[in-house]
DNA sequence: ATAGGCTGAGAGAACGTTTTCTCTACCCGA
DNA sequence: TCGGGTAGAGAAAACGTTCTCTCAGCCTAT
């Protein structure tokens, strides 16, 4: 039989409603507080949570869910929204969908039985247009992937933006024949692709977007279709994320070609690896600490004005120039 | 006001007691059942776990405590740990303790607090050594990293035979002259660097084995000296692991070297992006599926058979030839 | 036909806390 | 000195479930 604050009153001699305002650090006697203190550490006592967040009706605990964890960006920003809940005392349960609306609905729900105080999401695509119709009792803020609607609070990269910037380094290096590739599945594919498309229009060239599914055998197939033929390579490359990265040196590789010597390499997000991969990959580094700390931030706004106008936060990437543009 | 199983009770015209056993899925007459079920979704009714857990005395959840998140290692592992409890029918609450035995022992106690049918855990230095006294509720299944002395289950690669194939490999190459790259701070490291000594003997040949922090800048100082001067370079190296492989490779970036021609690189630890870098690192890849798998298991096992001996299950890696080695 | 067993439904206790309510004791000002 | 206000302690209710216990009804076997 487990220890409970039952116990601890007895073994200290007073009763468990001064236990329990010990434990929550509200005034009490010290002689009786100081006998709380060595009753709790005699008898080994640990708290239930779930007794607690029963009775007390807040699970001072927030939802993190990513659509996947396999890519980098992702486990970064879990790390920082965990460190930074924990400053403000707050546990966080992590789910990840693999992209599937389905999980995505499943781990809301969850989230909902759990009756957590808020929730952190990275959406699916499906996920990101229906948001604003699933209703939930706790407030969500949108990361990395946001309707533009304004159904929740978000924070995003300044996506169009910071593919210009690539556009605008490739035109710098020389390269006029400019390829970009973006997701299918998200509304973060739409906003590079669209602003890929300015910045090209803007320097006076044709742009050529692929897009790309989030499947990975499939993803190969199209980039090596695209960089075989010589004469309709492009000379370089845009890539929307660190995981389609990946098929790209996959296929690469697989034709034998060299970066930048064959085609120019620039990306989205940035990893410890990559400055030992093509001369070192230049590359749109997102402020990850600052996307996971703005994010709980705005959890915990809305907690306390529940009616305040949505907000949308864009952050801005920070460029890194390596050699992979030649 | 949220909605209760009370509410669900009224609105079928049945005692709260009925709607538990449906939802719980036991044996309710028809007829009811679909009241039951009706009532549900007409009200939009979700159970509060907290409760549930509460009276029920079990919260079919088990924890997973990783030491280092940003080993990518770990988060495989944790994927699969995730979806195979799941299949369980069990929650997963996932932490990180960044190889801080402070942040370690207070997880643990978290998780004490969460009352957890068990902990899947991948121990600091510093928990490997103290597990056994540390006492709690739930049983522990150590990974990755285990102390040999039976105090819990585990399960671990076989980290001696897979240094030692390494070590026939660069042998095999033509390479004579290896240096093994070891952590200080887990018993892996010990374990790797014993197979990698044991090795190197049977050969024939001088074992020089560095111990190095896992603290970044030290570990790249370190490595820096170590290939700095030509005169005593080593021809290859083998690298613990593939955080410590990063700073293997910043070193010999920033030394201006060439993999394999005037080092030869291999490691433990695979992931997509090696197959890029030096030529294709040759690497030992661990069966984080089979680990995953392994450890949710052994977990299940235990809670029915309390007082059975401890196990340690000990599974072989995946040996895989790329250009790093010469 | 009737006793005995079995199935399934409802009433109410129980899970381990926090919170509310009540009461005592003390302090301060008049 | 006395009254009013306040601080802090204990008793008991409450949180939303599941579980135990009781009992009704039905089926089967003798």
């Amino acid at each position: 039989m487990s220890v409970g604050i039952k116990d601890v009153a007895r073994v200290a001699a007073v009763s468990p409603a001064t236990v329990s305002r010990v434990l929550a650090g509200r005034a009490v006697d010290p002689a009786m507080r100081d006998r709380v203190v060595a009753a709790v550490r005699e008898t080994g006592y640990r708290p239930n949570l779930a007794a607690r967040r029963l009775r007390s009706r807040h699970s001072n605990t927030i939802g993190l869910i990513v659509a996947d964890i396999r890519n980098p960006f992702f486990t970064a920003v879990a790390r920082m929204v965990e460190g930074i809940a924990y400053e403000h005392g707050l546990r966080v349960i992590f789910s990840n969908t693999d992209e599937d609306a389905a999980k995505e609905a499943m781990y809301l729900q969850l989230m909902q039985e759990e009756r957590v105080t808020g929730v952190i999401l990275a959406p699916t695509r499906h996920g990101v247009d229906n948001i604003a119709q699933y209703q939930s009792d706790f407030p969500i803020v949108l990361i990395d992937r946001a309707a533009s609607d304004g159904a929740c609070d978000s924070v995003v990269l300044d996506n169009g933006a910071m593919a210009a910037r690539l556009v605008a380094h490739l035109h710098a290096c020389g390269h006029r024949r400019i390829t970009g590739l973006f997701g299918t599945a998200t509304v973060t594919g739409n906003e590079r692709c669209a602003g890929y498309e300015r910045a090209m229009a803007d320097f006076g060239l044709s742009a050529h977007a692929v897009r790309v599914p989030h499947e990975r055998a499939e993803a190969e197939r199209i980039v090596t279709d695209l960089l075989a033929d010589e004469s309709r390579r492009p000379g370089a490359l845009i890539v929307s994320n660190g995981v389609m990265l990946l098929s790209v040196l996959r296929a690469i590789n697989a034709l034998g070609l060299t970066i930048p010597r064959d085609i120019a390499i620039t990306s989205f997000d940035n990893e410890p690896w990559m400055e030992f991969v093509g001369g070192g990959l230049s590359v749109i580094e997102q402020p990850v600490e600052e996307i996971g700390r703005v994010a709980v931030t705005m959890l915990l706004d809305r907690l306390d004005h529940a009616d305040q106008v949505t907000r949308r936060v864009v952050l801005a990437g920070r460029f890194i120039a390596r050699g992979s543009a030649g």
